[in-house]
DNA sequence: GTGTATGCAAAGCCTTTGCAGCATG
DNA sequence: CATGCTGCAAAGGCTTTGCATACAC
């Protein structure tokens, strides 16, 4: 790839992400791209988020058990995972860093990059908390 | 699952899998417990190592795009991932849980869990990086 | 003996890829 | 008008599952 063309299926997905505070999953923001552009198909959707995250324009979070999901916010910050429904949010009410930098090398590694993973109960899984018998244990890492 | 029978392939399993410090990948696990059990299906690792894990005896770590990795060792602890090469070691010269019960509740989610995700290069990529040309992007959360 | 666990093979997901035609710069 | 991108469909990798049989209790 020498040179990137501004196509329009890239333009729809990008502004669709963007508009998206939940943090779609690529089958999803598929689903809602169709809308606009009811011939593109899922290879190209992931294509795409593959370049725009290399891009450094969105960011993939590959914590959810299986799916990954796509942020258009490219900034660096905090996210919960709801063990009981999959849903993926941002967090305000937490500290972006706690340990930010504070490791360069550690166990023969080079640190790259450190971030919180939570988990947790979204507001409507707490709401619906009785009628769901199996709780699902917390995801890893 | 009424009730839970201990069986040969379960014992090995588990045994093997607690004697190593690797985190090994169910693939790599059936390979190792095969020699053991010569007759063993991959089914049948993957069926034991999800009830160990929702027995809470093992834990598994997974980022989405990638194999799923098990640990023996079900205690909470920091983990690094390989960006290169997709290793995943223990950390032991990191605090274990710099928030740990820090917060209760945020953004109306009730938190469950708070874990430090790293990412960086292992010992032996880094002796490597020379020769591999392409870096991968550091993984999310 | 009863019912859970196994081996085998097939199917299920999510994601990637090959290819011929299309459309962007 | 060159070539990067698309749609389509097939394949790939990891994991789950249906079924008949085996074995733990």
């Amino acid at each position: 790839m020498t040179f990137q063309r501004n196509t329009r299926q890239r333009r729809v997905i990008l502004e669709e992400l963007r508009k998206l505070t939940s943090h779609p999953t690529a089958v999803e923001l598929h689903d809602i791209v169709q809308r606009s552009l009811p011939r593109i198909s899922l290879g190209t959707v992931y294509r795409n988020l593959e370049l725009l995250t290399q891009m450094g324009v969105i960011q993939k979070l590959e914590v959810s058990g299986s799916e990954a999901r796509f942020d258009g916010n490219p900034a660096q910050h905090c996210h919960v995972r709801c063990v009981r429904c999959g849903r993926v949010d941002d967090l305000h009410e937490v500290p972006d860093h706690p340990v930010k930098g504070e490791f360069r090398e550690a166990d023969g590694y080079e640190i790259l990059d450190c971030r919180l993973a939570f988990t947790g109960v979204c507001p409507r899984c707490r709401r619906r908390r009785n009628e769901h018998a199996e709780p699902e244990n917390p995801g890893c890492f």
